[in-house]
DNA sequence: CACCGTGGTTTCAAATTGAAACCATGCGAG
DNA sequence: CTCGCATGGTTTCAATTTGAAACCACGGTG
């Protein structure tokens, strides 16, 4: 699973995170764990995958720190998999995920889920990149650099 | 590469831009393309993968109308892989995701690169999400709601 | 005790991946 | 013209991963 590596030794600021999250279905599950969800067989039925699949995911999801187990919530003697801070500092990638979705993936018209605030059913507004001074800036305002000083 | 479908009919806000990626390395192939990257032996060269796999993975942005194909850009008789208004709209996905590495992924004090504004080289802020009244919002203040209305 | 729900692991065929070899095309030099 | 070579792929084939289904374990419950 952690084999992708840029032909430069370490891996970069992107890579690193995109071997930790595994695929695409890792991320799913943790849509679902922010949803609530965190028993197997919710995930499981939520996302129709096979057993072995959710149950490899979940070990490396583990494995990341991503998610953790804990020993149960009501009487029931399993463990339940709740995301750790790691886990839940992936909101914002969600949220970016879901807007670009929303922005290319569906017809004008076409019904789909909205993201909304809890206090008053409104829903949030865009992500929006800013710099120091508050302006907000696109890709080709900005550009990677090494730490320098 | 179009197969996972959540088991309820229609692909979620959620699945369907994760499907139209395909895997890791097309979003690697993308942020190399943020970075100026626009011929196959560049992004060969940049990240390491079998020329096989590159091949797939383009072809696959091409379809999804993440990236396209231009003429030349210098005199050279072959084509140029760019980002699409589609593919650029991936710019605030691959923000929060080098934002995550960065929280969880280095040490601290370890060395890595920093996403800077182009105009005066400092760092860009975190992302935030608001809701319509300006406040900054996680997970815990949201919710999915169907468009209702 | 038999049986069921939950949470997995094992088995095995099919699909995907990836390294390496090969192919094609358009130059520029001799 | 022809050779060599850089670029941009495709083909081939072994190894890995995926996923459906069968199986297993274990704690209640009747």
């Amino acid at each position: 699973m952690a084999k992708r590596v840029s032909h430069r030794d370490s891996m970069c600021g992107v890579a690193r995170p995109l071997d930790a999250i595994g695929d695409w279905w890792s991320l799913l599950i943790v849509r679902d764990a922010f949803d609530g969800l965190r028993r197997f067989g919710e995930f499981q039925k939520s996302l129709g995958l096979a057993k072995n699949i959710l149950s490899a995911r979940l070990r490396n999801l583990l494995a990341h720190g991503i998610m953790e187990t804990v020993p149960a919530a009501d009487g029931s003697p399993y463990q339940e998999y709740v995301l750790t801070e790691k886990g839940r500092g992936l909101f914002p990638l969600l949220v970016a995920l879901r807007q670009w979705g929303e922005d290319f993936f569906f017809e004008p018209g076409e019904a789909h889920v909205l993201l909304v605030d809890r206090k008053n059913g409104l829903p949030v507004r865009r992500l929006e990149l800013r710099a120091q001074d508050g302006r907000v800036v696109g890709a080709e305002d900005t550009m990677v650099r090494l730490p320098s000083a």
